[in-house]
Order: structure tokens, then C-alpha cells, then sequence
DNA sequence: GCATATCATGAGCGAAATTCATCTCCGTAA
DNA sequence: TTACGGAGATGAATTTCGCTCATGATATGC
């Protein structure tokens, strides 16, 4: 039978309810509330009829607060504040906030750019919650409903809806494990394009039939990279794996060379197994970006700043 | 002129508010609502009115949540959340509780029972905040309003509508300071007559004056002590002390001798610096127990059984 | 035991929310 | 381009709901 009342209850008792705990007085909740007393008192009565409980019962001190009643005043009284709070224009205030924020980049963007993010998170607003999720297949719609509040990676096309700030340029290079046989010698273009070759995919790339889509990411970047005149795309089956971690690893475990953004190959040099050449071929550079939706203020305008800072230092 | 609309804004509008955030269409917002399209649109309008926001606008996929409406979203369905949870006869969960307690404790009771109580509340109840507060002059209101959920101490008179709980019986004991002089030879009743004196004094002890109180905390149950036949009573300006800590560190640096429960003695023992001695003479006994609000169920009755628990283990 | 203060209760009224019907806007398809 | 369909906005009528006023009930204090 509770079950029912909940749903239907009106929130705008509970109000009234807060009152009564703190005045313990029905005409000096009226009062606080420009009601009269028989207001409230007819309040508490559906209130008390709604619940099932006395809420209130007379006393010597005014009207006492039943066991029902104070157990629900610490919630009710917090969900009140919370409510108030919301439907004030709040300024934003990193130091005290507790807003989560729900961010979408690659595996690529969140180790080179993420580590910084974070450090910043963590001192400047400490209560702040930030989740990092993996790209999903319609980025726009997430930004839409509010799912997302970012999507940071490489964009070769952005909806008017979304703003676009461009964070930091970045090229591809190859990699080949520490140790590997061709490190023997000096590296041409030859004799890496005689290397069994690994690149990264795009999650989305096998999907180019969305038309008039929203929020293009760029489409493997890396097909347009040419080895000894050859570009990547007419290279008859390459290895390909999903993220930059497998890749890693297989570039330590085998012979393959791969390709991949220079700040990622960077760190994973500086992990060591792998080491970093750098092509004297063509690297055309590609553009990691955030994208938020447009006329964003407060938290997400903070957070966008603060990623900012930390890709301009980069 | 936002300020106004906050006080006497109709909080059920915000329930539909998250049903439109969730359904992005005022016809299934009103179809989980059980209203029409157009009540939902009229709703609509009022909390547009009263917000001076747009807040839904109407887009392809339906209506598009402003910014401001995302901005709002989060602590919005959060406070409804906490409403509907705070509504219900909610179980009390000690494993996901977020509850607060407020406890009254004085620092003898602090010290022996809290340090076990705090263990297990750590490990059974993480989310659990846990306040200890210094007895205040009127404990009784305290707990009628809810302020707070219980107090433990010794005491002499306690009203019908509260419950008393039994936790442990102490007695008092006599400390000196290591290395004292005293220690030379044996300590009989006589040799300890002779010392200085020093005696905790109950904080409130200075207002007899209180007729018909509803919590009657135990009034220098110390006096009754005797030493070579004479009770502390009737001992001239023996010296006194607010609290334990001041009391160890006295004894600690002088030859006075202080009155003090025996396991508050013990603990003292144990840390160093004093000695427990065994007094041969009359020890009457005490009990410090526990007290809450009668008829008490759920949060504040699982903390009472975890004291309990605590308290049978000494 | 009476006086006083305060909450509960009932009837009537008034405002506000719901409904119904209609209009408008936008997207889609012919 | 036009016609159609779906979905929200709007307006007026109606009903519902909550407020006030007046009164009754109850406990407290002198």
C-alpha cells in the first residue's frame, strides 16, 4: 500500500515536513512557510495519511518528532538542499562541488592528456568525480541527453550543436621493439617498409555508411601514411588491432613495426621494449580535440579549461 | 527575482522535469506519469516560467534538454532519489548507509568503548559517519529533536520515554605516577590518605538545582569514595580537574593521586608514565549504559547492538 | 478547575491544474 | 513543392485540491 502513496506523494509536504522538525510548532511553521496554521495542520494530516505514521505527536514542548520522523529528517532535509541548490543558477565552484563528470576518449587521448587532468582533478576539486569511458557508437546522442558531457579524439566533422576546441597536434611514427634485428643497422624508409606492419583501428572505422552524421571521428589517419611510396591503405592486409595496449604488446613480443601517434609511442618508450623511430617519410598531422555541447557553462566549461591548460603544456 | 520562485516553487514540477529529462517527450512523460500531453506541457511551461529557462526545446530526437536542464539534472535526480528512498520504511542497510550519528559520549566512555565501536563500524558500515560530541547541558531536548541518537554515561535518573541499556560496571581506582615516591613501600589506605588528592569533576555537576530533569547524569560518584575512613566528600579542596586528560597529565607530572574508573586507569597504564594501584578500601560500583529515544528501531537500534557487542567484550 | 495556547476538524470558497479541442511547427514522402 | 502525420503549444472549460475561517478538542499552567 506505501508502495502506491510514494509515487503520487506530494513533494511539496515534505517541505512543510522540514518545518514542523525545526519550528515544532504548526503555527510557527505556518509562519515561516506564509501559511496558516490550519494550513499545516491539514498538510500534516495528508502527510500523516500518505505515510502511515503519526510523524508528529503533541507535547509538552510543542509538536515532537516520532522515531518515523526523525529517521527521515536527515534525508528529506539533504534532498531539500540539494533541490534548492539545483534550481539556483549555482555558480560553480570546483573547491566544493561533487559533480561527476562523464568524459569519452580514446585510449590514446586518456594516457597522454588524462594523467594531467587528473592531477589538477584531485587538488582543485577534490570532491569532483571524473569517468572516463570507452567511445561509444553514437557519441552525438550521448552529448545530446547529457550522458556525456565531453568526447575528446581526433574529429574530422562536428555538428554546429557541438562546440569543437582544438587541444594539441599530433603526428604518427613507428615503432619496433627494443632489440629488434633491424636496429642493427641505420632505418630508411626501406627497410621499415620491408617490416610486417601493425596499425591501430579506428573503433568506428568499418561503419562508413553513416551519412550526415554528427560527430565524425577521423577515420583511420594512419591509411594515408606512405612507406617507400606506398601508402597504408593499398598495403594488402596489415595487422590490426584495437588499442594501443594489444599493440603495444605485440610490438614487444614480435618483429612488426607499427604506427601510432608520436606522444603514445613517447610514453611507451619511455616504458621501454620499444623504441621509437622517427620516418623521414610523409607525417601528415592530425588534430585531438574536445568536443562538448555548444553554450556549455560552469562545471563543463571548468573542466574543458582545465584540459586545455594541461594539452597546451604538453 | 529568481530568489522569490525558489521558496515557492512547486516541487512536483520537478518530477516532471526528470521524466521529461528520461523520455524526451512530453506525451511519454505523461503516459509515466499518468497525465496527459497537455498537463505535462502546462507543467512544462509553469517550471519554464519559474526557472526562466527554456529548459526543453524541441529537436529532432524529441525535446533536447537545455543546458541549463543538464545542469540541473544531476543533483535534481539525486534529491528525488533520496526522497522517494527517505519516504519508504527503508531497511536499514548497515553495508550502503550513509547515516549520521551523533553521539554523546564523555571522554571516559570515548576512550573505553569507542575505539572497538569505531573498528566495527569501519568494517561494517563504511558509509557511516559516526559524530562524537561533548555532553551539552540539556540532553534531553537534544534527543527529543533528534539532534542526537544517543548518549552514553552514568546515570542516576532516566524519563520513560527514553530506554536505558546497561553497558559495563566500572569502579574507581587510585593512579599515581610512575617513579613516585609512595611506591618505596607497600601502598596501604593510610599511605594514600596522606597524598594529594586530585578527582575528575562531572561536568555538570555544579547545578544541583535541576527538579524533575528527564536525564540525570550520575553526580560525582566519586565522593563517595573513602579513604581512611573519610569519604572524599567531606575532604577539603581536593584538587579537580574537567576531564581525564588533564587528570593524567597532572598526576603524570606531580605526586598528586587522582580517582579515576579503572579502565580509564588501565589505558593510562598501558600508555605509560602512571600505576594503577589496588585500593583495599570501599569501591562502590557504577554502570554506564547507553541511552536512546524509546520505541528506537533500524539505524540507531543496529548502533546500540554494535556497542553492546563492544561494551560485553571489555 | 478555569484560562490559555495550540492542534484538529469541517464547510465553503477560490485558485490552480487537468482535460479536451485546436492550432502550429517540423520532418518526411510523394 | 505540397500534402500528410506526429508531437508540442495554446486556450477555455471544468474539476479538483488546498487554503482560510470558524469552531471543537486537548493539554498545560496557575
Amino acid at each position: 500500500m506505501s508502495e502506491i502513496h510514494l509515487r503520487n506523494l506530494d513533494l511539496n509536504l515534505l517541505r512543510v515536513f522540514t518545518a514542523l522538525l525545526e519550528e515544532q510548532s504548526a503555527t510557527r511553521a505556518g509562519a515561516r512557510l506564509g501559511l496558516t496554521q490550519s494550513a499545516v495542520s491539514h498538510a500534516l494530516g495528508r502527510l500523516r495519511a500518505a505515510l502511515g505514521d503519526e510523524l508528529f505527536v503533541r507535547g509538552p514542548a510543542g509538536l515532537q518528532a516520532s522515531a518515523r520522523a526523525l529517521e527521515m529528517s536527515q534525508p528529506v532535509r539533504a534532498a531539500l538542499k540539494l533541490l534548492e541548490e539545483a534550481v539556483a543558477p549555482a555558480r560553480f565552484d570546483p573547491a566544493t562541488t561533487e559533480r561527476v563528470f562523464n568524459v569519452t576518449a580514446s585510449a590514446y587521448a586518456c594516457s597522454v592528456v588524462m594523467p594531467g587532468v587528473v592531477r589538477r582533478l584531485l587538488e582543485e576539486a577534490p570532491g569532483a568525480k571524473l569517468h572516463l569511458l570507452a567511445p561509444t557508437s553514437n557519441l552525438a546522442e550521448d552529448l545530446d541527453r547529457g550522458w556525456l558531457d565531453m568526447v575528446i579524439g581526433g574529429f574530422d566533422h562536428v555538428a554546429g550543436r557541438f562546440s569543437h576546441t582544438p587541444l594539441f597536434e599530433d603526428t604518427g611514427v613507428w615503432v619496433i621493439r627494443a632489440g629488434h634485428p633491424a636496429l642493427a643497422g641505420p632505418i630508411s624508409d626501406e627497410v621499415l617498409a620491408k617490416l610486417p606492419r601493425l596499425l591501430i583501428s579506428s573503433p568506428d572505422a568499418p561503419r562508413p555508411d553513416r551519412r550526415g552524421v554528427d560527430l565524425q571521428r577521423i577515420a583511420n589517419w594512419s591509411e594515408s601514411y606512405a612507406l617507400g611510396g606506398v601508402t597504408l591503405r593499398e598495403v594488402e592486409g596489415p595487422i590490426s588491432v584495437p588499442d594501443p595496449y594489444s599493440a603495444l604488446v605485440m610490438v614487444g613480443e614480435t618483429d612488426v613495426a607499427a604506427l601510432m601517434p608520436r606522444r603514445l609511442a613517447m610514453l611507451a618508450e619511455e616504458a621501454g621494449r620499444v623504441v621509437v623511430i622517427d620516418s623521414t617519410g610523409e607525417a601528415p598531422p592530425f588534430t585531438v580535440g574536445a568536443v562538448v555541447r555548444s553554450g556549455e557553462s560552469g562545471a563543463v566549461e571548468w573542466l574543458l579549461k582545465v584540459i586545455c591548460d594541461v594539452a597546451g603544456a604538453l
